[in-house]
DNA sequence: CCGGTTAGTTAGATCTGTGAATATAGTGGG
DNA sequence: CCCACTATATTCACAGATCTAACTAACCGG
């Protein structure tokens, strides 16, 4: 076990905007549009300070005033809106996943302008080359954008599998064993010249789903399903990261006792028995024609769903049972983070979430706890790139940050 | 579903110490005792900011110099060692469980002075009476101790099951239904004319876990059994809530499918196929002999657990059965909160806790994660009163929080 | 006794946020 | 059309916290 001494201590969640300046920018970045007048409500800030703070973005061309609000009925001056200036300033996000990798270019209002789907790596690939790639790749995303490459503020990476904070992962899936140890964030940051933040896909999901997902929801999760499960804790616009930045593995708690052993070491893991592999490799043992698919990964996963949509019985039995473990995983995380909103996301769900999200929902509202806080189930509309998302709006909100 | 509008808009996380004051006695208190110099590394403050504050907490009698540290090898002054002073102020923590009242009565230094335990409501207690009760018990301990009742701050109340932050719990055991709705906290601050902090047993006994357990332990969680079984989980001395106060409510996941039925209204929980009420139900269907014990309650699990103790190898079996349920249990907190440290907490560990401890520990450390960052369960040598000193002790930090 | 070393303080500057008063921009009534 | 009325936003003077820089305090070893 390698000890790794982080060089800022890091409190178990990431670096909330102490600073007012970015606790404004984050504020107006997920309303889209606001006044002065709620940014006094939002931040407990009094209204001398907010002016002062939202002139300073202003020059800085950061922000933007756009408008007059709806005046009330009684009358009254009309709140001022200001906007975030999306072309002030630009972030990537990279998702590695087995088998793609998917780039964003996000604005500073949160905005995707691009996004690439590139074949991935594909089994077994060297890191130092896949870096040396996202690198290239990177380069050619931010030119053909037509965005001034000095605007861009660096890089969010996110990849499956435990890690350590911004080092690594410290294990991986059996396609992935040579990332293990490698030290992806210094090596990425060498290679582009610009600030990188390596995330896990899951919490990083947690923090891409639409931040505008009703105003009143403080704590909320992510449940994301690519080739693995995972899941991620989102409170006040903050992730939750635990000690070593592994919180919300969910895939890996045991939900059978002396059930099928699982890459991890583990038995009776619920990415085990019904993660997209599982699904996969029952659907083969019955023998459903995937067509043309490879072996395993998302895409035989999404001919199994496409099936199943279509009217194909056996299909449906399988990830309708495939459903009913994972929402023992949604009924577990409702309970042990309590949060007011779960979102269903990842490539997984982006083509299988309607089958899904009905058996999620009752079983959560058949518990006490989520029957008697009403929490909330639904899926994210943008699951195929929540998670390079949410490594880019990460990147973005870092930007604030103190740095002491 | 009493919709409420919480006064103060919790962020899902207690009020953490936002004034450097409240930032530093915290420190000093968790440490015992520390230098002037450690409080500028601790808290990331500079050495002027330090002085000041010191000055302010000594001037108000919050703080004493207590003499030198070692002075290093190489020379130099001395560091100053600063310490609470244990008699400035005083706090009151109850814990209510369905056959004891608990009462520990906690200086400034977060040291026990005394301590009660009194046989509890017993069952379908009227929660009026209670209330009086407790009031009235409250007063005679901190006459009984001869502390002036002006220097009380206030009194932390834990009870089980979840609830609503501040008000009054929202679902109840059975022998506590009554409870359900009742006003605790504004009933109990109308008696007792001090501030009163609600709060859920096991988030408590979090908190109330020495905080001594190694400086570096910034993430970690309380494993809690008393009638029911629970958790809590806290970041570098600030409890997590979740949304709604009801976080961590790990007896109450489903750890097999179809299991027996709950009181909860699930089936296969945790606590139903593992918690002490059903320990008691099998040991009582062995034909286990528990002596004059009532008919359940930690009492009468306590008995079990010395039969097993002192060789009865049914009664020890029926243990490690409940033991081996748990450890999935331990296992789902750890991979969903990433802690560095779990302490096994409350009545139920404190008489069966040596048989609890191996198998648990052996659990968490086959899971990779458990493995990689090397995870460690302890047991608490205070289970029987770690919730409500956890009580007392959250009501101490309060102190200093932000009042806006 | 004296340089070396670490701990802690004082003094002054800066920055942040506050409160009270004021300016701005609409509504609706006479 | 002017005038209260209302809500939004800004200005200005001040209080507080925290920083930098320079200084004092206490102890070591020779």
């Amino acid at each position: 076990m390698q000890q790794v001494s982080d060089s800022s201590q890091s409190p178990g969640y990431d670096p909330a905007p102490t600073s007012s300046r970015g606790l404004i920018v984050d504020r107006i970045r997920s309303a889209g549009t606001l006044s002065r007048v709620e940014l006094t409500q939002l931040t407990g800030l009094k209204a001398p300070s907010v002016t002062a703070v939202v002139r300073r973005l202003i020059d800085d061309g950061l922000v933007a005033e756009t408008g007059r609000g709806a005046s009330t009925s009684i009358g009254g001056k009309p709140r001022t809106l200001l906007q975030i200036r999306a072309a002030a300033r630009y972030v990537v996000g990279v998702h590695l996943s087995e088998d793609h990798l998917t780039y964003v270019l996000v604005d500073y209002a949160g905005g995707v302008v691009a996004r690439w789907r590139r074949d991935g790596p594909g089994d077994d690939s060297d890191p130092e080359q896949v870096v040396a790639r996202v690198a290239i790749e990177t380069g050619e995303l931010i030119a053909s954008s037509g965005v001034d490459p000095a605007l861009v503020l660096g890089l969010g990476f996110v990849c499956p599998g435990p890690l350590i904070r911004n080092r690594g992962v410290t294990s991986a899936p059996p396609s992935m064993t040579r990332w293990v140890g490698f030290p992806i964030r210094s090596r990425l940051e060498e290679r582009l010249g610009m600030p990188v933040l390596l995330e896990n896909d899951a919490t990083a999901a947690a923090a891409g789903t639409r931040l505008t997902t009703s105003h009143d929801v403080s704590v909320m999760a992510a449940l994301f399903m690519s080739e693995g499960i995972g899941s991620g804790l989102r409170l006040n616009g903050n992730v939750y990261q635990g000690a070593h930045g592994n919180a919300g593995e969910v895939g890996h708690i045991c939900v059978q006792i002396g059930g099928p052993r699982c890459w991890c070491g583990g038995t009776g893991c619920l990415e085990a028995l019904a993660g997209p592999a599982a699904v996969v490799a029952k659907a083969r043992a019955a023998g459903l024609d995937l067509g043309s698919h490879r072996h395993s990964g998302v895409a035989a996963f999404a001919a199994i769903a496409r099936l199943a949509l279509s009217g194909d019985s056996r299909a449906e039995a399988i990830i309708r049972d495939s459903a009913a473990w994972i929402a023992l995983g949604a009924q577990t995380i409702a309970n042990m983070y309590d949060v007011q909103l779960l979102v269903l996301t990842g490539p997984a769900f982006a083509v299988a979430g309607t089958i899904y999200l009905p058996i999620l929902q009752e079983r959560i509202l058949s518990s006490v706890f989520g029957r008697s806080v009403g929490t909330k189930v639904v899926l994210d509309e943008r699951g195929h790139d929540a998670a390079a998302i949410g490594a880019a709006l990460m990147m973005l909100k870092s930007e604030h940050a103190i740095s002491a």
